[in-house]
DNA sequence: ACTATATAGTACGATATCGCACCATTCAAG
DNA sequence: CTTGAATGGTGCGATATCGTACTATATAGT
């Protein structure tokens, strides 16, 4: 019998590219932590970083989904924010069971300043890549994770 | 002044690519976790996987090297698969401080299920990438993880 | 040998993460 | 309207993760 179309162990080469990717997922990690302040994580900034990126307001459940995560974590990491006085929560005024997510001035502030400290670190790694190969990377990346996704059902 | 080597802002091009790798890893973790039993996660499967892959009787502190984790983390990761009879710890002969992890015959039954277990989910998404698209990537990557690496100091 | 320092592992406490169960509100069916 | 199912959020308990501090052993310098 031939080999069929996906051949006969791109299970093994998948194998190495998640296990890859989750190398360098705990190491970036770990580097973008080191930079934050005392008690803050990697979701904190991330979370700050949306609602900039795409537009404040938006509710828990939004959030959960965009970063594929349970309710709960989100709630637990919305109340870190909250707490640090970086994002507020109001009654979302078309849904009473909803709230909606706002930065504060701190939170924008705070995003400023955290991507400053972070700058040098990627600097420091940018000679590993070259801008194209980064922007070939994220391309291809980006296919496999809507695939992914699409796969959840 | 001219633009530098690197560019104006690969820094923003990075926080893309560590992005999608950080999405990608933890929907990657969270597929290979719904196949395993109970209250195994990633860890519990990727240190089996990887006594397999070099050798037995690795000790810890090798372990959570590898693993680019705290000790204290793989202590923990190891009590959990001791507890469930999967690996055993042996005193090192070669040092008394040190200790051996040395799999067991239901860890190695158990490696083997849980590959078996994970190779549907993976066919289901490789239509997503060429082998050789995810050969190539999986070159780059580590390209990428060595520089990280070496930039821990 | 003797002491200072380094190394391997663990105990403990603080969060993080997440599944399950629950409440309030909304929506759909009649 | 009324009622049952769906949805948004949280409380709670079980682990996971990790930093700090500690013990035991090894190693280096004298």
């Amino acid at each position: 019998m031939p080999d069929t179309k996906t051949g006969p162990d791109v299970t093994g080469l998948y194998f190495e590219l998640f296990n890859e990717i989750g190398i360098i997922s705990q190491l970036s990690r770990a580097s973008f932590e080191a930079r934050l302040p005392d008690g803050m994580v990697l979701p904190h900034f991330s979370v700050i970083n949306h609602l900039i990126r795409v537009q404040d307001g938006r509710t828990p459940l939004q959030l959960a989904r965009a970063f594929q995560v349970p309710k709960t974590s989100m709630t637990h990491t919305l109340a870190g924010l909250e707490k640090r006085g970086l994002v507020e929560m109001r009654a979302n005024p078309d849904d009473a069971r909803s709230k909606q997510v706002w930065l504060t001035e701190a939170g924008r502030t705070f995003r400023d300043e955290a991507i400053a400290s972070l700058a040098p670190d990627v600097t420091e790694i940018s000679d590993a890549l070259e801008p194209d190969e980064v922007a070939e990377m994220i391309a291809t990346l980006a296919r496999l994770r809507k695939r992914m996704d699409a796969a959840r059902d």
